[in-house]
DNA sequence: CAAAGTCTTCAGAGATTTCTGAAGGCTTGA
DNA sequence: TCAAGCCTTCAGAAATCTCTGAAGACTTTG
């Protein structure tokens, strides 16, 4: 096999782009190349050279997203942690809640402006795109669940 | 009309989440809220009460993604933009790299991890949902197009 | 061709975000 | 109930990112 501390650094630097901190970022990474099913906070601090705090941060923001959840601990006194099943999906409906603020702002602006403005016509378009998009985004996902879950039973 | 800069500052603060730095967004704001059909430069940095620099760097950034462009001056010294038609269209384009680079991030770590292990189940779950997103995004959009060029010949 | 004015660049100040490390709370097991 | 160890919290250090403001390059006009 090839470099797999590598490929998981270049995946966190990706992740880090699409806006998470840099420590998550690592530690998602992590998650997602650890040879075990499930990993352990001081496990993590000690892979990845950060201190147990910024671990907790991340595990916590994690968690709180929906990307990785509490496995459970067979006779061990640690918490584990793996990435959770659809966590792709999550993310990228998440990513949905921005295009739902987006349709939101053009429709407060187009209250604000003069009906018949520049501006109203401007935020219309701004608005229209982001309601096709928040309407047919969702769908797209879950055509991908059901064809999954089609093909793994 | 309620107050249009409350409304621009909002939209200013949505677009800054998605990750445009704050002069950044305020000038594209500003742009969507204009009266005017284009706005020169030092009339945003009046506007908004921000340095020249910050003015000429956003409207570059903008430039470089697509979503504002220069209009025909009618006589006036001084170059006037405007926000680019189908400019949230070029946005979500570029959200797009983003799904690319995730699916190939998921892609070269399979080949890191050897086979059969967790870590190749994982990443390959990971690709197939972002290979599904890549493949399917991109018509998402051009359907709108579709539609809206329909509606408005 | 010179002058006036506009736009861009960039070094440094400033603000913000992020990480650390130690202290304290909580859980588990004896 | 007590001891041991894990996890979280948080104030401050460190690093990063952003904005400013002035200097200079470029463009247009007289």
């Amino acid at each position: 096999m090839a470099d797999t501390t590598e490929a998981a650094e270049h995946l966190a630097l990706v992740l880090a782009q699409g806006g998470l901190q840099k420590a998550t970022a690592r530690v998602l990474a992590a998650f997602m190349f650890a040879d075990e099913d499930s990993v352990t906070a001081p496990d993590l601090a000690e892979r990845l050279g950060i201190s147990s705090g910024s671990v907790s941060g991340a595990i916590k923001m994690l968690s709180t997203v929906g990307l990785i959840e509490r496995a459970a601990a067979p006779g061990s006194r640690r918490e584990h942690y793996r990435v959770r099943e659809g966590a792709w999906a999550t993310l990228m409906s998440a990513q949905n809640g921005m295009v739902q603020a987006m349709f939101q702002a053009a429709d407060r602006g187009i209250q604000a402006a003069g009906p018949d403005s520049p501006a109203a016509r401007r935020l219309e378009e701004m608005r229209d795109f982001y309601g096709y998009m928040f309407a047919h985004l969702p769908a797209l996902v879950e055509r991908w669940q059901a064809e999954r879950t089609k093909s793994r039973p």
